[in-house]
DNA sequence: GTGGGTAACTAAAGCGCTATAGTCAACGCT
DNA sequence: AGCGTTGACTATAGCGCTTTAGTTACCCAC
């Protein structure tokens, strides 16, 4: 054991000030108890002598432990697509940082590691909330995450909407804004380089650009699953583009696999934006520094953690909050590597 | 506040089983004080009713928080380099985990907000200890941490060696390997597109290349100075490549940097690797990804994160330590990015 | 001027666990 | 028999803070 500092302690600041110690933890928590002016001098020699709140003694006394949960399940080897979750992080911080919660980011294996993990936490009382996060089909967690009492919010719609608050944007929508600028070009053949069918976007993209294939007389619209990996972006790249008729245009589910997809694109002599277009669902600096850039859909990730950050501390605070916040669809950012198919020329 | 879960509590099992709760503790803890039988029956107990430790209230006996700090300090502009830190992110969770420790990782915006966020953790006892990372000469980091009193291990050598323990590759070494390959393909005029020179790992580096400059006898060897961002990377290429001699390999000291250089010869009409040869210092799927691929140095930096999990739990334990650990020197991994020069087949 | 209300405190218990100082019986030794 | 030891516990205090139940002193109304 290590002597971390003589911190002071509200005891010390009682002495001081000659109140007691309750009196301190009155002034210090802004609650009626004590006169405005002892008030004022008690928060004065804390601020004098430096005093913090010990996290652990709050928490002991059944408070919060001033932490939230983020954990994301990858496989080591999908390892490389966190640019998002990394800004999300940003915002939560920024956001909970003034309410002097910090969050614990965690990267696992799995769905069931993760599940694990949140038992873990629970029973040693490490988190006040948590956010989940690449949300399912049927999704296990939800279950775990009321049966432990945590609060919680989703980012992006559960399937049963309402069962835990939840902060998101509409895929179907941005899909279609998708689909809408690639038939102004006149692209007629689009394919979907998606994530794992399991996930709620991912199928809901799936669905949407379907429906707009119907809707609009397209020729293609297949959704190809993959894990999300760079491998699996660039071989579905490779099946896509080796076939008879193939697509003038491929969205991607992510910028990872977007450009990866763009690198087959080059190794097999095929222009982009010339012989095929590539928009990417998700923006981050990756889209941007590859050659040509790459056509997105970009929104405020920072705003959007520092929503999700907002709707958890409601959810924290008040255990029957169960509203949804929909946040603004991602808007297309138009760069190079879309543009009229060859063939309408 | 909210009822988290009737969680049994040390009493709980000690009246189970009959004996006091600082049996129970003796027993938890192994230490002496009980009866093998008796420890026994109590771990089974313990087991049954799924007992965890109250994390909280451990810590306010001084024991640990269970928590280690990591700290990054970025400019949100030049968010996106962050591939590296989430490889040894995870390494280190996974050590830690083991330790039933956990690792807060926290974005800020400077080294300012960095130690004061320091001062923070070490005031609410948050943190049993941190990792420096992103070493700076004369790193005022250093001082504090000490001040403080936190346990912390450096990633990378500090300027004065001996200071803190830390975990380190030889960056002159590294330089070495990339000239010395290069050289062997003829190329004689190398640039360095590097990050901030106040960072100790690019000042070693420009100094290293400087050094086989002169050694063998080649033309350029100049450092470019950057803020890492993908912008400057990206900046110093189109300087570098708009010169009357231009170089005819450029290394890179990350892999977006690497990447933004990349797209700039490309965007210039200058062939990689025929007229250009790029190298990175960083290996991640970025390098993999764009076309053609990046020749780097790489390197197991999960293991490295491990590494720096475990020399960090040493120091925790014990306020003495001070060993530096050195770790493999990243090896070479030639991909599609570097040739022979034109001018020299 | 007495009862009752209220503001401004103090005293004390308790959160779950650890750690230290007992207690008590059994044992060995001179 | 008397004494010190040892092992296996129990009792208790305390970590820093919150919170509830007092305790004063004071003011107001009848």
């Amino acid at each position: 054991m290590r002597a971390v500092g003589n911190r002071p302690t509200i005891a010390d600041i009682a002495k001081r000030v000659g109140v007691s110690p309750g009196a301190v933890s009155f002034a210090l928590n802004g609650r009626p108890g004590v006169s405005e002016q002892t008030r004022a001098r008690i928060l004065e020699v804390a601020r004098e002598m430096n005093w913090r709140p010990h996290r652990a003694a709050r928490a002991l006394g059944g408070a919060q432990a001033g932490v939230v949960g983020l954990v994301l399940a990858r496989d080591p080897r999908t390892l490389g697509s966190e640019q998002f979750y990394t800004q999300i992080l940003y915002g939560m911080q920024d956001m909970l940082s003034a309410h002097s919660s910090a969050v614990q980011m965690q990267l696992v294996r799995d769905t069931t590691a993760e599940i694990s993990l949140y038992r873990h936490w629970a029973s040693e009382h490490r988190v006040d909330g948590l956010v989940l996060v690449d949300l399912q089909l049927d999704d296990p967690r939800i279950a775990v995450v009321r049966e432990l009492g945590l609060p919680a919010v989703t980012l992006g719609l559960p399937g049963e909407p309402g069962q835990l608050p939840s902060v998101w944007a509409d895929d179907a929508e941005a899909m279609t804004t998708i689909v809408d600028y690639l038939a102004a070009l006149d692209h007629r053949r689009i394919a979907h380089v998606a994530g794992p069918p399991v996930y709620q976007h991912t199928a809901r993209r799936a669905a949407a650009l379907r429906a707009q294939v119907t809707e609009r007389g397209l020729h293609a619209g297949e959704s190809v699953p993959t894990d999300f990996s760079d491998a699996q972006g660039a071989a579905a790249t490779r099946a896509l583009l080796s076939r008879a008729e193939r697509p003038t245009a491929i969205v991607y589910d992510s910028d990872l696999m977007a450009a990866a997809g763009l690198g087959v694109a080059l190794e097999m002599g095929i222009e982009v934006p010339r012989q095929l277009s590539i928009v990417s669902f998700d923006d981050s600096v990756l889209t941007r520094i590859v050659h040509p850039a790459l056509t997105c859909l970009s929104r405020d990730t920072h705003a959007l953690g520092a929503q999700v950050a907002t709707t958890l501390l409601e959810a924290i605070a008040d255990a029957s909050f169960r509203e949804s916040v929909r946040t603004e669809t991602p808007h297309l950012v138009v760069r190079g590597s879309t543009a009229r198919p060859l063939s309408s020329r």
